[in-house]
DNA sequence: TTCGTCATGTAATGGGTTACATGATTAC
DNA sequence: GTAATCATGTAACCCATTACATGACGAA
């Protein structure tokens, strides 16, 4: 969870560590906020392993600044984790999927539409198991079954969301080939981005 | 986490670790999934610790249950638990109040109202950041702008369900109290919730 | 001068997961 | 007979948190 996030924002800019944990803040503040002990080490870790590096330190009197930057190893593997199956069934998938789509800029179509639709099919699984229980009935206490009804109304209108988003993304995708088959060339948005077509 | 969800179930009727998973997975599976490898130890933790009590093992052969059941201790702990200042700043916030909800049989109103208040409250400070991130606009992105404003609103219909169970819960607590007035006996609900009261 | 914010880090701990190990019972 | 489910547990690990430690800089 933490890497690909460090990784993701990296790519807007460089930054050091004070400051990634702000914008991590703003970003999924919404349901997490992290902690310097894990996010200092975690920055050492992704060091180590080559996926940023230091870019610069600024040493302003006695204090110190790290600013990181990602390396090509590491836009590697940060659209790797991106794409990688949630692998975990734990279904904290809600918040790993905030996080993918926080970076959804960064994916080219196919891979957002195959994110979008991943997630929509796990919602709609959910969906299904609200419908048993609710005809499976009793679970007597009115305010389990009230927070159950509303937990059914909030995957329904994700999962409406979703739709709008997936006709949007197959539209841009339909375009696309459209613009290729008319000759055109398509600029590949710099061609970094290509790693993750693998669909 | 963990804890207050196996001393909540086990209020209902004595159980073994089995069945407990079993009915953990039904009223949380929504965003958790216990494995047996924390569910176990946790049982052997929270029997050392006197807040549950095997009530009977029964050997089929060579395969043993372990049945648990709660002690009144474990009553208190879990009362305590519910109540308890949501310290950690981590939000999973939502999902501990939805942890809290299922529970919300076991609480006087008093309680019930006062969790209800604090989460809305929790949810219009999360509302007021939104609209501050909208003015102060920018974040080029349109994949995130609509994921931000998909989460803005999200919380706005949680504001208004939560806002409905409060008006709910106000007027339990004013036919209590007229009750009261009227000379008429309220039998305390077993007794047992006395606990809570303390607000 | 004191408070808030900038800035980085370590050590102990916690709470969970995965993978492993074992074996009986039931339903098809 | 074989697959699914019942039933319990341990050991290694992971990832994050809290608390601690340190100190400069700017604003009131």
């Amino acid at each position: 969870m933490l890497e690909p996030a460090i990784l993701g924002l990296l790519k807007e800019k460089p930054m050091h560590g004070y400051e990634l944990k702000k914008r991590l803040t703003y970003i999924l503040g919404h349901f997490w906020t992290v902690s310097y002990g894990s996010l200092y080490p975690a920055l050492k870790r992704l060091e180590k392993s080559g996926f940023i590096e230091r870019a610069y330190s600024v040493k302003e009197k006695t204090r110190t600044r790290n600013v990181y930057r990602i390396t090509p190893a590491g836009e590697k593997r940060f659209l790797g984790l991106l794409v990688e199956e949630g692998q975990s069934p734990q279904s904290k998938s809600s918040e790993e999927f905030e996080l993918r789509m926080a970076f959804f800029e960064y994916l080219d179509p196919a891979t957002r539409l195959k994110l979008l639709e991943r997630r929509r099919n796990h919602l709609e699984e959910q969906a299904k198991k609200f419908k048993k229980y609710r005809s499976g009935g009793k679970e007597g206490d009115r305010y389990r079954a009230g927070l159950f009804s509303h937990r059914a109304e909030i995957v329904k209108s994700d999962i409406r969301w979703l739709n709008r988003l997936i006709e949007q993304e197959r539209e841009v995708l339909e375009n696309l080939s459209n613009s290729a088959q008319a000759g055109i060339e398509i600029s590949g948005q710099e061609g970094e981005i290509s790693t993750a077509h693998g669909v």
